[in-house]
DNA sequence: CACGGCTCTCGACAAAAGTCAAATCAGGGC
DNA sequence: GCCCTGATTTGACTTTTGTCGAGAGCCGTG
């Protein structure tokens, strides 16, 4: 992995283009190719993140609904994506500053933990390259063999690989049919291990499931509608990493989660930085329960949804009273 | 400070157009402005360090002459600025991937201390901007009133400013008449302060000064080139934030240095990670006592500096065998 | 309220960057 | 040795971006 010889010219064309600031056609003559090849090169550049182009997302903390928010569920870092939409697509728009947020928190030699689902896959597919050396990226949680794109195991490989990190995946299934077998297979080394390397992870990423028929617990065949209705009735309000969790944040007891292969919660709330991106507004019963459960230290959501975040707080606060 | 309307749209802009990859006239109808002033506001958010753009310098560390200084001195890492020089003038070449450098060494939260010298200061000035919050800036030495534009406070700002950062200075002159005097200074309470705070910066910048007539030392009036050449006899082998270092890299038993206002060399060493950047080949035997003296563990120089430090090493092995 | 002085904004032009099809090159297989 | 394949490179063209001077808005001042 020395550094092929093209590698070594995109280096050169990106650092005397970004860093030195001549024009193309300077570079150009310097390397004594031709400026198509620079700009060429200078794409790649980009999309192998040697060169970074990140925007601060101070803009979205910065906002006196984000700074209430962070104080009124004690959370370290609250984004709010404004939602009447600088831009066409509305809900990109939360991915695209959570993948800004997300890369803003990554540090070298960090250790990364991933979860699965919609929200998590596009925030992977928008997530712009970077190129840090010595990180994991992790797999919370087993995989479905789902038709779908955003199979857990996807949303790891394509983060390492915008990353250049190591992907660490585990082919373990989500769910099991039996009890014992989910508990046999956790005991499987290989699967233990990963388990046990969870807690060390610096940062995690997630977002949180609805317990309704549209979850992709239903979608991927894990859950049938009407177990999900029952495990409503049980007082589900939320899936994390593949589990259910209640109203409070604590895995509900169920035949399901006991089938589960996936982080415990005690895992998850060990890792510093957990990053929780919530995109739909129908999510914000199983958000709370996951702020409730201490799932989520940092926050991206919309405009929409922070104000309900708040109404909420505020009525909490004065019933409290 | 609640950010400033306009900075506001400059946010916006950058936002569209870096993070969503809107064109300039996209941007421009979204936020209802013309293009060109669209145009203008990223200017300025690439100025502000609203967007950075940084590209990475793995290029100059991935070299094998590198790796093999880094493994002759022990030095955590080493960057060599190829001296055939892509760029015109050689000697900001080092400058350039020094900034580079540093700005990827530099971590939100992190206490910097800077030193003087020409070299810091073309750094500073050269480096492009960032928007670090909680960043501090600390200045490692007392000041001299020189007519140069590189005066260790303006090292400082300057440095602070592009960061967005916090600067620390000290208004001490580097050297007093009588040992005395810097004795009683250092036990003010200001300056003990300033003193005893050095040891906890995450990070240090500076350059090795070289003993000799042509020492910012002797052009800013603090020794006279009669002293400085008495000072050689002495044993002086380079100078280290103000200090006169012998060529173990220890502080010089000399009325000069108890008159100084500056870093105990403890309290460098007491620094992570030390950023030594040479750009003049003449400094090769100041360079060689600094590293003796532990007082570098990052270190950016030029190709022809790398090849003399290299053969020295290799000289000193076989002389060892 | 009229006047500079100031900043911000715009339109038009010039410069730079992106793109694409054709040409060239390298290397492997026959 | 020759031809084919796929990747790289290039020149020519188009689109996008940077810049500049003119004009518009905004204030504090006389």
């Amino acid at each position: 992995m020395a550094i092929r010889p093209a590698e070594q010219l995109i280096h050169k064309a990106a650092w005397l283009y970004y860093a030195h600031g001549l024009r193309q056609d300077e570079v150009a003559n310097q390397l004594k190719i031709s400026r198509a090849s620079v700009a060429m090169y200078l794409r790649k550049a980009r999309e192998t993140g040697i060169v970074n182009i990140s925007t601060s997302t101070q803009l979205f903390t910065d906002d006196v609904m984000a700074r209430r928010l962070e104080d009124a569920f004690k959370l370290d870092a609250v984004w709010i994506a404004p939602e009447n939409a600088y831009v066409a697509d509305p809900s990109t728009d939360i991915a695209v500053l959570a993948a800004s947020v997300f890369l803003e928190l990554v540090k070298k030699g960090d250790r990364i933990g991933v979860a699965w689902g919609r929200t998590v896959y596009t925030i992977a597919d928008i997530m712009s390259y970077a190129d840090l050396q010595d990180v994991t990226v992790v797999q919370l949680c087993g995989n479905l063999g789902a038709p779908y794109s955003y199979r857990p195991d996807q949303c790891t490989m394509e983060i390492a690989r915008r990353l250049n990190a190591k992907g660490l995946n585990f082919y373990a299934p989500l769910v099991l049919s039996t009890e014992e077998l989910a508990q046999g297979l956790r005991a499987e080394p290989v699967i233990r291990d990963q388990l046990a390397g969870i807690a060390d992870c610096d940062l995690a990423l997630y977002s949180v499931g609805a317990v309704d028929a549209d979850s992709h617990l239903v979608k991927c065949g894990a859950l049938t509608p009407a177990e999900m209705t029952t495990l409503r009735g049980q007082g589900a309000a939320g899936v994390i990493a593949g589990q259910v969790i209640d109203a409070s944040g604590e895995v509900l007891d169920c035949s399901y989660n006991r089938r589960v292969i996936s982080a415990e919660l005690a895992s998850l709330r060990a890792i510093e930085k957990r990053l929780m991106v919530v995109q739909e507004d129908s999510k914000f019963e199983p958000l709370l329960a996951a702020i409730a459960g201490g799932l989520c230290t940092h926050l991206v959501i919309g405009a929409h949804m922070a104000e309900r975040l708040l109404a909420h707080a505020g009525a909490a606060s004065k019933k409290a009273s």
